[in-house]
RNA sequence: GGAGAGAUGACCGAGUUGGCCGAUGGUGCUCGCCUGCUAAGCGAGUGUGGGGAUAAUACUCCACCGAGGGUUCGAAUCCCUCUCUCUCCGCCA
């Protein structure tokens, strides 16, 4: 969420910078409308109520000395002035759940260093790493290898659940296991991570604080008859974990990874990756998550990136990193970066990894502050996160790149502590 | 699910016969003083959001004592609803 205040004073600034993401501008002209209405009736408003405060500390300077007469045109005179404070409080609920909702709607601004573009076809690789693997045969996809070793079963997932569902056997819910675990050992024992282990539901305000609702409800699993919703990522419940909090600067930048599922109703990707374990409603993510200072988000983001790129580079698979345009950005992050990892088997890459900052979008949301050295005001914190990474997509990244001819997949070696078995 | 207790500022904790209570006090923090060093001590300051004013401070106004309603000229204090926490009982992984 932006400022009210900042919207105001940098209408046009916010104008071209959601134009560039492809939003409307006639919703920023409602809300300088709005907001023009809301403070004449806040003046007006709080004009009455400073009267309504003095008036009653005089009328209880009367009662106290048994002056009852004298109290009494003032008490008249509240109760007029009550019914229009009544209208008037009234009319301001209203224009603020307004101003609220377009509020809510607007995204983040897009940082200067964000390329401009439409699409995923406009954004920049900014880094290559390794090399694309050299197969003397034609490699497969993972649908295909882990179907014919038996350990994919796509056809009783949809017995159980339907669509975009996987049951994952032998081999490969072993490895699956074993890079969650290899993850989590790498972030938390190498990069200084905190391991947290968070609730799979949450609630509504929860939701609101890092931008998934009110604008994309249609993207979640929620809890029929509760308030509950299924994370669509390990990145909601780990930013809230300080909502409505001040946290002290020393503690910053603040470094949580969280192994969890995730949930995704995919609306409106229908016809998308319908084969294979690249889009499923449910999915495995070690999460990073960073609080940092204002000052130092941008540098902490390319440490995250760095953080996130170390299991590929450890897996010694191919990857390169994109710089997502503005077209293609997060509704709530400033820049991205997303990790794409090769695929031999579909002959591409695809998205492993998405590392953002989010600026104070998410904080103000949530109001998670922090105490600066020596200043008197708390300010916001800046929030961060990243994938490290998608356990689903690098298990099937892991199969279509260590696969051999006769159809068996070898195991990386820095998987072998975690999984002593071959096929 | 049943019975009871509670929810106050970064933290702890007063205040519930309604009236200068945005809220005593303590801790922490900031600044200054003091001090061989450390510790202690002394003084001042220290919530959030939204308006106004300003070059920016200062200043000023409104709102906020779990959330939402209500009573009243006036509510942290009274009434209703909800949420959460704790204790006991029941049930259960």
């Amino acid at each position: 969420m932006l400022e009210l205040r900042f919207i105001r004073e940098n209408i046009e600034l916010v104008k071209e910078k959601t134009a560039k993401r492809g939003m409307a501008t006639d919703l920023l002209d409602q809300f300088m409308k709005l907001d023009a209405q809301r403070l004449e009736i806040l003046g007006e408003v709080e004009q009455l109520k400073n009267r309504r405060n003095t008036v009653s500390r005089e009328i209880s300077t009367y009662k106290k000395s048994g002056d009852d007469e004298a109290a009494a045109p003032l008490i008249d005179e509240m109760k007029q002035a009550n019914e229009r404070i009544k209208v008037l409080d009234n009319d301001l609920a209203a224009l603020m759940e307004q101003l609220e909702d377009i509020v809510m709607s607007i995204p983040n601004l897009c940082d200067d260093s964000v390329p401009e573009g439409q699409d995923d076809s406009d954004n920049i690789e900014v880094k290559l790493w390794g090399d694309k693997p050299d197969f003397s045969f034609t490699p497969k996809p993972h649908w295909d290898l882990g179907t014919e070793l038996g350990v994919l079963d796509f056809e009783r997932a949809a017995k159980l659940s339907g669509a975009r569902f996987a049951l994952l056997s032998g081999f490969a819910a072993r490895l699956e296991r074993a890079l969650a675990n290899f993850m989590l050992d790498l972030q938390t024992e190498q990069h200084g991570y905190q391991e947290i282990l968070p609730p799979y539901l949450v609630n509504t305000p929860t939701m609101t604080a890092t931008g998934q609702l009110p604008k994309f409800a249609d993207d979640l699993f929620k809890i029929d008859s509760w308030d509950l919703y299924l994370i669509p990522t390990a990145e909601v419940p780990v930013t809230n974990i300080h909502r409505d909090e001040t946290i002290d600067e020393q503690e910053l930048p603040l470094k949580y990874t969280a192994f969890t599922p995730c949930f995704r109703s995919e609306a409106g990707s229908y016809g998308r990756d319908t084969r294979g374990l690249i889009r499923q409603h449910q999915f495995n993510k070690v999460e990073l998550v960073k609080f940092t200072t204002p000052e130092s988000s941008f540098d902490e983001l390319e440490r995250l990136l760095e953080d996130a790129e170390k299991v590929l580079q450890l897996l010694n698979i191919h990857y390169r990193v994109v710089t997502l345009c503005s077209g293609d950005l997060g509704f709530s992050a400033t820049k991205t970066y997303d990790i794409e990892v090769w695929l031999p088997g579909q002959n591409a890459y695809r998205e492993i990894s998405s590392c953002s900052n989010f600026l104070d979008f998410q904080a103000r949301r949530g109001a998670i502050r922090y105490r600066p050295e020596g200043e008197k005001k708390s300010k916001l914190v800046h929030t961060l996160n990243g994938s490290g990474l998608a356990v689903g997509r690098t298990l099937l990244a892991v199969m279509e790149n260590y696969q051999n001819e006769d159809g068996t997949i070898s195991v990386p070696e820095v998987l072998e502590p975690y999984l002593q078995s071959r096929l």
